[in-house]
DNA sequence: CATGAATGAGCATTCATTCAT
DNA sequence: TATGAATGAATGCTCATTCAT
């Protein structure tokens, strides 16, 4: 790895220990270069502002992030194993830090003209992501013509991150509220696949 | 209405216009003053800070909405209804920038320690209602025991924020992602009421 | 007393305990006003302006603490009586606030260009009489010729000054120097009895 | 010199011109910049705040003139020649404007309740000289158990803050205060000697 | 490549003061 | 007489960014 690549690196790990740690308003260069134990200027040096470290940040995690979920959900086929799986992907997110990170950019940023735009296309493979894993589900049963899997894919990215902004807005209190959503969906997960989940039998053995 | 009141209304109106048109960030006591053209000083007669402003300006806002919604969602009862009603309450939304302005706050104020447990009291009137309804269309249904209302109530609100949160990302490309949401779940709902709508038809003749 | 005295006198007594209990910088006309119960404006109807108010205020003090002194320390002839009334008369300054207030006064506009010269004038008096004293003392003894009462009047209430000054500089630990130094005048005072003080034995006894 | 180091000093200086001919209240952070011919930031570059810009200047000239202080009245032993020796530091001390910083600092920050403790702690070794000091001129004379030199020193700074605030109150007029009690002292000073000086005549001699 | 000193615009907030009522 | 709402200038301070070294 090339020194340059090195230090960029050490750059944007330090931006994403700053979100997820001291939160969106407190990401200033100074607070990423005192983390990183680095001068304000290498950021200047790597990157053409601090818009554009915050964006190579997301873009790092999100495809770490985004690998890692393909993998652990590439053959899965019941809805009961799906929401397990899942479970345990977001208790990594939330081990890793990386979440936090990614909610405290999309909300802080929710309000810049050039940043906006920016995170949406980067969040952007998750959308499809979601809506490949529902297609799936969805497919040969009677609510596959019922139900569209590009919202169903939307839907899911937005209610994961109007949790993850609820979660955040008040820190200490409400760390529950993803989990309480997950245990909610046990049953639910459960009636889905008894009543529609033999579609998915052949593809499981497969 | 004594003039200490009404300037303080003026003053709300001008922090959510600044909010829904300029964005959380850029809602300074300068641009809240400009916007509503009175002196930076007026709010600080008026309210202890800046995040009091907001607040009450949160308060003000989701009071007005959330009685609008009460009221035009109380005596509905077939989930196609309810959808139609919830698509014109989020056009009235729209079109008010109440909405936008909510959102501007809450994703702004996401990483604020103190902000953020205050928002989240005044979101909290809107889990009661989400919960209420959900307790309501599950009630006699085969679903009733499988579905929490709770969760399917803090689902909503964080689907509904989240929906938000990625629109104001990329203000004028996806405008139409609540509408597609909108129109996605018609068939959905259509289907909930062939199957399960029954429960309720007494309630919505008497 | 006519209410516009009356008025008058509520907002020096407040801006007296102002000073005395939150400190010259945070004197200001709403203080003053919160404390005494009345509108901001008052203040601006009975004096011209902030800096008025606060020499009205010396004057009240300090022409209240004069009036004191001088009768307490009129036919005083010893030097150890002298200490000993000047210990309780400072007792009373500092139950009363009093010299708390000009203290504040005094420190606090001591870089004012208007308010200083007008504190002097008022502080005049206060020399008059410390000079008076020393003189008092002087007559007729050796040192008669040797130290000039004028300076020594001056020492004296730089002195004091100084010596509140630096008891304000840290409120809480220092409390005792003023009282330490009116120990450590005891034998001196008994000396200068024993040596001196037969000069005014004929003074006091008439 | 780093130019860290250098331009620390300059702000430090520029801080120090400001409270000697500006005088407290008007010694704000754009005020020393404007004067220093700098940013407003580069104080908060090299402080963490103004108050710890104005402590780091009195303690600059403070140690400066206490060094010269303990420098020039080493040797001294007869009254007459400690009065002399003050009067032409006092003189260098008004010349340098150091003195007039320091007056000013101490009163204006006599109701800062962090500012105050600090100023007195840096104040402390004048404490120290001055009691010094007085031990000294009262070893083997008659005053020796009559006088603590503790007490002489704290009445000794006491005096001459005193004084200068007196001073500083009326700029123009009062100017010639200091030098009269000066004059005053020098009579004083000789009976002094003459009466009790012998007792340190080996010491001047030796 | 990296540094870190310096910039200057911007922010939240406070204040003495005015003035219509 | 008295009120209290409003003003606008000033304050301490932070920040993204630049640039000489």
């Amino acid at each position: 790895m090339s020194p340059r690549t090195e230090t960029r690196e050490r750059v944007v790990r330090a931006a994403l220990r700053t979100l997820a740690e001291e939160g969106f308003a407190a990401t200033s260069a100074r607070a990423v270069a005192r983390r990183g134990g680095f001068a304000p200027g290498v950021i200047y040096y790597h990157f053409d502002d601090l818009e554009h470290l915050l964006l190579a940040a997301l873009e790092w995690t999100s495809d770490l992030r985004l690998t890692r979920y393909r993998e652990e959900l590439a053959g899965v086929t019941g809805a009961a194993e799906l929401l397990a799986r899942l479970r345990a992907l977001y208790a990594e997110d939330v081990a890793e830090g990386h979440v936090a990170a990614v909610q405290e950019l999309v909300a802080g940023a929710s309000s810049s003209p050039r940043l906006g735009p920016a995170i949406v296309e980067r969040l952007r493979p998750w959308l499809g992501l979601t809506e490949e894993i529902a297609r799936r589900f969805l497919a040969d049963t009677p609510l596959e013509h019922v139900v569209p899997p590009r919202e169903v894919g939307l839907a899911v990215v937005a209610l994961y991150l109007g949790l993850e902004t609820l979660t955040h807005l008040d820190r200490d209190r409400d760390r529950a509220m993803a989990e309480s959503l997950f245990a909610a969906a046990g049953p639910a997960a459960a009636l889905f696949d008894s009543l529609l989940g033999h579609a998915h039998e052949g593809g499981a053995q497969g």
